[in-house]
DNA sequence: CCATGGTGCTACGGAACCGTAGCGGAATCG
DNA sequence: CGATTCCGCTACGGTTCCGTAGCACCATGG
């Protein structure tokens, strides 16, 4: 009851968290590097956070942007936006490495699970509320599913930019546009 | 010039590696646990063996399995059967724990990103065939690349059971089949 | 003003790995 | 048979990381 828990100090631990785990990954973000690079003593970390795990995920957590769903009253404009910042996002490798560092993470560790499936569905849920207008405009076959169509949709861009190695361009992007439309469409 | 390496030892540490890396994870197949479990003298391991990479990366490469490319006469047929033996893989946490762990590697190590496109380029081989056929035949816009309409068709499998923890039903490959065939059968 | 409690610093104990040395014993090739 | 070379064992030095202790110092609330 006598003096808070410093903010500055936990901006500065949670700032240079974020910068080591994009940089060098999240196996290199330890407590003693941080401690080292944020000038911010490790046992003063240990206030904050409970373990080397917690420090990590607040980073990550914080790390997360919400991205305004947008309408322009067609499927096809509204997921060329949605696909486009999701490219701006990931066509950073420093992004694509954190993406495989979490999804590793996450496929053993519940906690990071939790966190993985959030960044997933800051992802998802744009993309969900333009499928759905879509479906209500007809402008998708009402036969198939919504998370089917959410799959679908995702995929050639994920394949390319996730799995592979490979970066995703502007034509690309229209050219995966084209067909995914071109399979949505009612028949 | 006097004695050979043991190829049961050999095949004892690979074998021991593997079971490590597909049920606790590549970063615990670590050389102590593996002379531990086989049975086989740590210092024996780096008589075969320049460093624990090697050593994982080699059980790796020898679990790789080349499958026969389909040729069925249809494209639907042929990529039934390839995604349908692509499931049967990758249905086991086991191997999409492998897969997330050799990714989150392969970003920011080029011997294990070798390793990470021998996978790859061993499930493209039947795709791309398959594919290849089917615009031979016809059965493919020839407005559509090659290299397109394979992330176009891997997309949607990947990103349900390899970006997400979904599994892929029978049912549901058969939706995304006919989803994509209906994107790539020429206007 | 003064006690409470955060901060920084250094140091430590413990754990997990890595890769190597040194040794006796056993297998293999010439 | 005999030299060579592998094998298994134990032990070690080195590194990295975790999480905590002890201490002096300073900011804040009552």
């Amino acid at each position: 009851m006598a003096r808070p828990l410093s903010e500055e100090a936990r901006a500065k631990m949670l700032a240079t968290a974020q910068e080591l785990i994009v940089t060098i990954g999240i196996d290199s973000c330890t407590v003693d590097e941080v401690a080292r690079r944020s000038g911010v003593a490790k046992t003063t970390i240990y206030r904050h956070f409970a373990d080397a795990d917690e420090l990590a995920m607040t980073a990550i957590d914080s790390m997360i942007e919400h991205v305004a769903a947008p309408d322009h009253g067609s499927l096809r404009d509204d997921l060329s936006e949605i696909v486009r910042a999701f490219r701006r996002v990931v066509q950073h490798d420093a992004f694509r490495q954190l993406f495989a560092d979490l999804l590793a993470r996450a496929v053993r560790d519940p906690e990071f699970k939790k966190v993985y499936e959030a960044t997933q569905e800051m992802r998802h849920q744009p993309l969900r509320l333009a499928i759905q207008r879509g479906i209500a405009r007809g402008e998708v076959d009402p036969e198939i599913d919504l998370e089917t169509a959410m799959y679908f949709v995702q995929g050639p861009f994920v394949a390319k930019r996730l799995i592979e190695t490979g970066d995703l361009t502007e034509a690309e992007i229209d050219v995966f546009l084209d067909l995914i439309i071109r399979a949505l469409a009612p028949r």
